[in-house]
DNA sequence: AGCCAATGTGAGGGTTTGCTCGCATTTTAT
DNA sequence: ATAAAATGCGAGCAAACCCTCACATTGGCT
């Protein structure tokens, strides 16, 4: 009967076995995107979702344990993007070109959906989450810093604490620019930059 | 019988005008204050609320006309000690101790009640607020607003692009180690500094 | 064709919770 | 003391919403 010890809380549910159970469970995901981005948290609620991805409520109980798991699945598939984005900026020879690759990466990831990276943030923020969207968390983190590591940046006394405060730098001003509507990735890009050199203790 | 046109959705309440009522006021700002610390928003009912300050919750419904304005009053509250802070601190001759004056008072805001301070950021991140709660807002943007405008203080092409940065990246760091539970407000202090006058521009 | 597993359905049960309303108690004013 | 206003009370209504379950349909396989 327990195939997979995988949760917590709720009961596990299945995996996808055909074809067409794989694009239900995108569509959901992608409903639960929808939803948020363009009614908020308020509007976030599993039936909304299941009618929105044009499925029945009971099929998406069949794939997601519960309503926050769909906010987890969402946050996987959105920091997963930003990953692969990281780990190909990160190569770069120089670790500063790296940083700076990393740094354009995130301000791109937000403003390709403002609303729904802005949301995701606070989500994040708020819930405690399953072992699959912290071990995705970490592993943006570990990019980041494995980077600020790297030789030619200023060695950082806490490279933890560095590392914490670099994201949340990010985050904050990115974040906070979605909201506002902002469109330029240069000047954002700029923004940003001087901040988290200022912090590190680069020359400008 | 209409005295005070006040708010908009929800009929607005009416204003203590006796000793006791204010305090059963203030007792239920402060009740929900810790029910937010200490249970989260999962915990945050109205009902709640009215228990934790010892009070039914008729008599909370007299006085706040649902749950979000309990969150708006205690954002008001909140904000308004910070406020008061920074007005003290924005007196000083030179505008480089007067930002320095800011962040050490956000941070010192920020570590006195770390759960509370961090759930306000992110309620009032989520949440479009009523009239009074904007304007508190704005009081404290305008404060720092005009200290980064001081002559001896790097000149930012856009005042309030800089502003809404500058609150951004103290509130991101500010806010992700009081959720660590780091405690050492010199040590939080120089970072927030480090980023903030590396986004203006200013030498170390 | 025939069988079984996988997938899909949606009405509604059960619970939570925001909030009202009729009434009781306390304070103020005369 | 008495009336009126202010304040306090809390059972319970109404609505929202998460999630289950018994059943229908589809797809894969021999």
């Amino acid at each position: 009967m327990s195939q997979t010890p995988t949760q917590q809380r709720p009961p596990p549910r299945k995996s996808p076995r055909q074809a067409r159970s794989a694009e239900t469970v995108r569509a959901i995901v992608e409903a639960a995107a929808r939803i948020l981005e363009q009614g908020g948290l308020g509007a976030f609620t599993t039936n909304a979702v299941a009618e929105r991805a044009g499925v029945s409520i009971g099929s998406l109980y069949q794939y997601f344990p519960g309503k926050e798991a769909l906010i987890g699945a969402l946050i996987v598939r959105e920091t997963f993007q930003l990953i692969e984005d990281w780990e190909a900026a990160a190569v770069t020879a120089s670790g500063r070109d790296a940083l700076a690759g990393l740094i354009a990466a995130a301000v791109a990831h937000q403003l390709r959906r403002p609303a729904l990276a802005r949301l995701i943030d606070l989500e994040e923020a708020r819930l405690p989450f399953d072992h699959e969207t912290r071990r995705v968390s970490d592993r943006l983190r570990s990019i980041l810093r494995d980077v600020l590591s790297r030789a030619d940046i200023p060695a950082q006394r806490d490279l933890d604490t560095a590392t914490q405060d670099v994201l949340a730098i990010i985050k904050g001003i990115v974040d906070a620019a979605g909201e506002r509507g902002e469109q330029d990735h240069v000047d954002l890009t700029a923004r940003v930059r001087r901040a988290v050199y200022g912090y590190l203790g680069s020359s400008a």
